[in-house]
DNA sequence: CCCGAAAATAGAATGATTCTAAAGCTGGAA
DNA sequence: TTCCAGCTTTAGAATCATTCTATTTTCGGG
């Protein structure tokens, strides 16, 4: 399988063990647009993996987001971090009704910017928080 | 006191007591462009109110993000919230050197729409990640 | 000044995330 | 192929910011 086999590789290119664990939250992730948490995570993959654990799952995340792969997003008012598989640099839209988190399709020239204000920019998040389509 | 008037004005603008605690309160986050955790404003005005509880901290916070007063910052790597008085809306940096939260000078078009994709925008939040100017 | 309602307090509870110690794999070397 | 050191996984405990609870105190209209 193609994605199987792009995760192994970029698991051994940073000399880290390809372990089914990992294969598994990493396949999950990349084939989702839902910005899953840790919970959502452990439920999608308890069928094939019983014992899972938490510490398993945020340490691979942590792997994750450590090279590149992921990023973390402090966007939903319930104090959970959703992930987002990092493709293109995008803005997320979180709805206050139903509490998805989805992709925002918008051209932004302030989020291109490599520094403001003589600060340098590593990184850069838009949350936009509203209703979203579905709720109206 | 001009400032401590206008706190006083505004709280029974929403029909809300006026007491020590909140306006201290309102008076700390109002003087401050720091973005304090609910941490920092305990350790700020424990000298006056020694007995100034998390509780009341958080519930006068919380009465100040429904009033539209204060708006709420998940930006730092902490898991700590900072809290913004609100003037004008503005982007936030963060300094992974040195943990501060700077506001962001700067214009953006894409903060002003009130809408995309056909979901409804209450609320923008753009934060920055990196390394400020000092700390480089 | 009184009194009911709202607010403040101390401390317990919550809950997502992180840590810990022990057991289980992975993958390079022999 | 087997071995083994070290990385991973696991269950469960720990952490810690925030929220809740029960009680006491304060506010402010009458």
């Amino acid at each position: 399988m193609e994605i199987r086999e792009s995760i192994i590789r970029s698991l051994k290119q940073h000399s880290l063990k390809v372990t089914p664990q990992r294969i598994a939250i990493m396949e999950y992730l990349s084939g989702t647009k839902a910005h899953p948490t840790a919970e959502n995570i452990r439920a999608a993959l308890e069928k094939t993996f019983p014992s899972l654990s938490f510490a398993t799952i945020y340490n691979t995340l942590e792997m994750l987001v450590e090279t590149k792969l992921v990023s973390r997003l402090k966007i939903s008012e319930e104090s959970r971090i959703n992930y987002d598989f990092f493709t293109d640099p995008h803005h997320h839209f979180y709805c206050r009704i139903c509490g998805k988190v989805l992709d925002v399709h918008i051209s932004c020239d302030v989020a291109r910017k490599r520094e403001v204000d003589g600060h340098c920019i590593e990184e850069v998040h838009g949350y936009f928080k509203g209703v979203c389509s579905q709720c109206r």
